[in-house]
DNA sequence: TCAATTCCCATGATATCCCATAATATCCCA
DNA sequence: TGGGATATTATGGGATATCATGGGAATTGA
């Protein structure tokens, strides 16, 4: 079970280019996936994922009807969505969309989160981390069943 | 799994000619799929697609009642079908009833939806995005399985 | 013959390849 | 355990290939 886990931060050079973090990178190799990208639907933020999620949205949108409101928010993900093609040093390019999404400039954070990351303006990021740990400490924490998920799974079920 | 993804805008020159993506093309050559185009029944933009899809759409017909109000919708969709011829630089051209329909100019955006592509005039499609959006932040997004749907593959069927 | 296409070539912008380098992490062996 | 040797990583730059786009010439078709 290999993860998404930890935060980089990187710089984006003149030409736009973008190192992929080593740990990603090696998680992604072991399972020879690509690296797909998409504007996140909820944040300024992008998502990085490997071909089975795209798989489960496309998958999804053939599942439903048509003309509803949730296949046309699956059809927006999707047409955000990029294969990214690592160079020989494993760096990627963002486009113009993808930078102005983010509002990135020369600089960006990973944060991985399990079964996929997310990539972020730096100081974004870090205000929001603060924030997230601010409400923690008054609201308390989500409730979590550690040590004890479902006992069948080889696979637990954490997403 | 060779998906059509992600989103390009080009422009359409004065002979009409339109750039197929690059991305798009190689998806299609790989297949060695020629391209095929029609209007879509719900939007004002043209659908872009290989063989595959236009067969189901045919299989669909065969096994309906042939006196439906969906067959006859069925044969809307391939009455406007058109299978496209690239020139040597990718390009396609429009006839004016799909220009008309999509009411398209000097400019089109491609978007990819997975397994189809649709082509929109770029402002047109940008207002839609931007609404899917609004509708994901306020109604949440659609409930995906993520990480956990139906056990029948996703990653098959083309490669 | 005229208009519309198709073929072919040119071009600027941009992405990609390949090499270099500095900093850091890892290995190896005394 | 220490410390030098080696590998890995992030980053940068020049050269090359690809891509979108445009225009002229040849070809088609009515």
């Amino acid at each position: 079970m290999d993860l998404f886990l930890s935060t980089f931060e990187h710089r984006i050079d003149k030409k736009g280019r973008l190192s992929v973090p080593a740990p990603f990178r090696s998680v992604l190799e072991r399972r020879r996936d690509p690296l797909y990208l998409f504007k996140s639907l909820t944040e300024p933020c992008l998502e990085g994922c490997g071909p089975e999620r795209i798989g489960q949205i496309v998958d999804a949108i053939d599942s439903m009807d048509s003309l509803s409101a949730e296949v046309a928010t699956l059809q927006t993900m999707l047409s955000s969505a990029q294969e990214m093609k690592l160079d020989s040093e494993g760096r990627i390019m963002l486009n113009a969309d993808f930078m102005a999404f983010a509002e990135l400039n020369d600089a960006a954070l990973y944060a991985g989160i399990g079964r996929s990351f997310q990539i972020w303006l730096p100081d974004r990021y870090r205000g929001r981390e603060a924030e997230a740990r601010a409400r923690a400490k008054t609201d308390g924490l989500p409730s979590l069943r550690l040590g004890r998920t479902s006992p069948a799974s080889s696979d637990n079920g954490s997403g």
